[in-house]
DNA sequence: GGCCCAGTTCGAATCGATTCGACCCGAGCG
DNA sequence: CGCTCGGGTCGAATCGATTCGAACTGGGCC
């Protein structure tokens, strides 16, 4: 008797059938109040905490797991706070719903045929990938060989997958036309990674028809929109404030009058490396030259500057994805989201030099 | 037949019985090599993606899942990256053992009597409170009436659980000896929150017996070992550059000849923000004003200055945490673990001026 | 007094796998 | 030639709950 107590013997110390004492519990069915007190009081005296999940579930079918496959997001921890604030966004939304999410390790290596022994054999009913995922992703076939339904976060769209997304390009499009608004004409642009082999540097003609990674290629893609050829287009490899700051020594280190008067990055901490790194080379910004980002992240430690940015609602964005999980879980197939962006106009943005 | 196939569908296929079909894919037992082949092949003509996790944690009553409870920590995401690298650190622990992570979401409100339903109702084969956590915490509370083991990091000693921390007190102790060493004898402290309270400002005497978070508290003691009287503490509502550039301003405004010539904060983000602050009164880091934090984390906005801290090894306090769930899995009690910490000097602490 | 109905309770099947002991069969040995 | 041994396979029980239909109970009504 030294094993935790089952319903069985709740059940049997209250004097009523399994059946009964179930009803007693999930509230599922008519019972008398008098039959259901001496159950709980019972469960009570035999310290029994209420009934096992996992007889509930494998009941059921359901185990209440949200799969989040997090990548090298998580692990580059806070340093990748988009993916981090998403998560948080996501938590917040299906906990309601009394839905877990479970972290899943994303590719081990990149372009390994492994896949983290979680995504082959962890229960859960849908599966999220929040950091993009192309077709040929082995943790995405995996997971769609298993036949759990997927939501897929920033990535393009995929034939039968439910994808969320923004309007980064046409959010990149607006930021563009304000600066060349500004007078800019030399604007240099520095990029998200474009695939797993995450390369840093300058990137050329032939390296641009690389890009793997859609969301590189999307927010590259709005330069053009607003008819912005940039004058250079620095790679990095990671979303970090240093690979910023190497790109501000590579691209502004020339003589003002071939440097660049503006550049657009594709994130706010490479953005915020862009600023620290202009600011170390003796230019003023935004004076000197004008520096912006994307996502909208608070940065305190730039005050009392405020970088200009497309601000993108990533709360909200786990919210539609909590939305389309809780559609698929009721058998029906959302549609893809697209949500809006804002250009937030702050202090390292201003008329280009001479203009 | 619109179901997904069971194993029993496979066994029928494969002309066995679902016993030899079982060992066919766990291995466990003697089994022909022709025979699993043949069972294989027919899980493969069949879209069997291989057994039901939900059935095999019922018979085994284990589901592979740590629960692990965030608390606020993941709410202010990346701006509580300890915590974030914790769970990294943890993750990159368990996953080999074929555990999961779970995100529980901590106390909803403070002084609360709910708690999450995942923490009532979610299966889990053990739990992490990676804040710390008191006895009447309703969710350490509803953990313990499960019957869930439970490791509680950077918590004061609770009977019967098992804990994992650090040497923060000895290390606060180090630093302090290393500022009177260079001659340093007004030292300021700003310090994490003392409790759910989360009050700002400067603490006397009476909030200072107001302590519940232990963390604060032995961090506080640390100065008290090396001897060091603090000239005013600073209590934080959370660990933000935003709350240690406030305390900047509340401390260093002062004349010359009474401010505190060195600021020792309880974290790396409050001293990042210590620093910004003073510099934006005109002070100098170091020459003015010397500036230290805890934790070790590599801030690149504030290159190229480097942050005098007290580094602790948080990614090994993960894989700690991972020994111990290993070791309770195993039905064993792993023992208290406390692991040493260590002073990085960098540019931010100097000489006391005019010493 | 008999019948019907609403309100409860109960038995048994079910979810999908694992595992233990029984059983079968062929090979090796006496 | 018969017996034993052991590898391979199979049946059935089991994990802990949910759920559906059947059965039982008592009260109200004719």
């Amino acid at each position: 008797m030294s094993q935790r107590p089952t319903l069985a013997d709740v059940a049997s110390a209250a004097g009523v059938s399994v059946s009964t004492a179930s009803l007693a519990f999930s509230g599922a069915g008519p019972i008398a109040e008098a039959t259901r007190q001496r159950v709980l009081d019972a469960a009570a005296s035999l310290d029994y905490a209420g009934p096992n999940p996992l007889g509930r579930q494998l009941r059921s079918g359901r185990s209440g797991i949200v799969g989040v496959v997090v990548g090298d997001a998580l692990r580059r921890s806070f340093r990748e706070p988009v993916s981090v604030q998403l998560l948080d966004g996501l938590v917040d939304a299906i906990s309601p719903l009394g839905l877990g999410v479970l972290l899943v390790p994303g590719s081990l290596e990149p372009g390994a045929p492994l896949v983290d022994p979680l995504v082959e054999s962890a229960a859960m009913d849908v599966a999220v990938l929040i950091w993009g995922g192309t077709l040929d992703d082995p943790t995405l076939q995996a997971l769609q060989r298993r036949g759990i339904p997927l939501v897929v976060v920033e990535g393009q769209d995929l034939p039968g997958i439910v994808t969320v997304g923004i309007e980064d390009r046409d959010g990149v499009a607006d930021l563009a036309r304000h600066l060349t608004g500004l007078g800019h004409e030399r604007i240099a642009t520095v990029t998200l990674p474009f695939g797993p082999d995450r390369r840093s540097g300058l990137a050329d003609a032939t390296r641009l028809g690389q890009i793997t990674w859609s969301i590189a290629r999307r927010r590259l893609d709005g330069l053009q929109d607003a008819g912005v050829e940039p004058v250079a287009i620095y790679e990095t490899p990671a979303s970090l404030v240093e690979h910023g700051h190497a790109a501000a020594q590579a691209l502004l280190s020339g003589p003002a009058a071939t440097r660049p008067t503006a550049v657009v990055a594709q994130s706010d901490l490479l953005a915020s490396g862009v600023v620290l790194g202009a600011r170390e080379l003796g230019l003023r910004v935004p004076e000197d030259v004008s520096v912006a980002g994307f996502d909208g992240l608070d940065l305190p430690w730039l005050a009392p500057d405020v970088l200009t940015t497309v601000v993108q609602p990533i709360t909200e964005k786990g919210a539609v994805v909590g939305r389309a999980i809780e559609a698929l879980l009721a058998g029906d197939t959302p549609a893809d989201e697209v949500l809006g962006v804002e250009v937030r106009l702050g202090t390292t943005t201003g008329p280009a030099p001479g203009a």
